[in-house]
DNA sequence: TTTGTTAATGCAAATAATTTGCATCTATGA
DNA sequence: TCATAGATGCAAATTATTTGCATTAACAAA
């Protein structure tokens, strides 16, 4: 299936207008692989969605589960579409950042079978740090 | 032991200077249950330590392993002081928050196998949102 | 195709969170 | 007691995020 057909379909599963702006920022997020701040998002998409926007948009596809939503402690938050679902680790001392492919969703089914307050987890957030090796010699 | 004891002997061991705004953060969040933005935080220390202070304190807890840093998606850091590690779940409609006492270390410690460019990970982040009881009514 | 409604967007401004530079002070080891 | 590196405070700058409101565009129904 193509790109835009995707984005498309993505879209009206979820509610959501099918605006040039969305498809814009959707299809960015989708080429670009790892997470993204609203400002660098904003920067790759000069004129055509404004700052506001971007961030409305952006709670919505969280809040929808279109678009992972993290954070690596530098007061930003990060935006990712994940093709499959994974998380990262940060070196504390570089930035740089390595995927987590591992699955943790088996354990997850526990955390909601033992809540006492939530019957539904719908996301979670998991991120790691640590020093990279380039930066420990 | 007592706290005051506790306190310093946690702040020596990590090459901090044993000052009273480090006492006092420290006991703050020790006596506090639950996670803290720094602006509660100062807030609740009114007047001994300026916020700049708590900012610099705080990453530097962190970055030792003293104080657990995290993240809610509503745009500030939080601050705890665990006693056992554990994580939380958030309502994502009306923030209210539960603590999950269930521990991950033994699934993280593959993490760190599985890497390439890490040899140790030293903390992690890990939080839940859904929508509780309360709110689903 | 036209129209009405509702959601989406842009803009300007406000607010909130975090960082920086620099001068001063204080904990601690010699 | 003294020297020094680290810790703190203050003011200001910067960066991130939100709000209110007027305008526009998507899309379902006529």
């Amino acid at each position: 299936m193509k790109m835009q057909e995707r984005i498309q379909k993505l879209l009206k599963q979820n509610n959501l207008k099918v605006t040039r702006g969305r498809k814009e920022v959707l299809g960015m997020l989708m080429k670009h692989s790892g997470p993204l701040t609203i400002e660098t998002l904003h920067h790759k998409m000069k004129g055509v969605v404004n700052i506001t926007t971007l961030y409305r948009m952006l709670q919505q596809f969280v809040s929808k589960g279109i678009v992972y939503q993290t954070d690596f402690r530098d007061g930003k938050a990060y935006f990712e579409f994940q093709e499959r679902h994974h998380h990262h680790i940060t070196c504390t001392s570089c930035g740089r950042k390595e995927e987590v492919r591992r699955c943790f969703d088996m354990t997850f089914d526990k955390v909601e079978k033992e809540s006492k307050g939530f019957a539904t987890i719908e996301s979670h957030m998991l991120e790691f740090f640590g020093i990279c090796k380039r930066c420990q010699n």
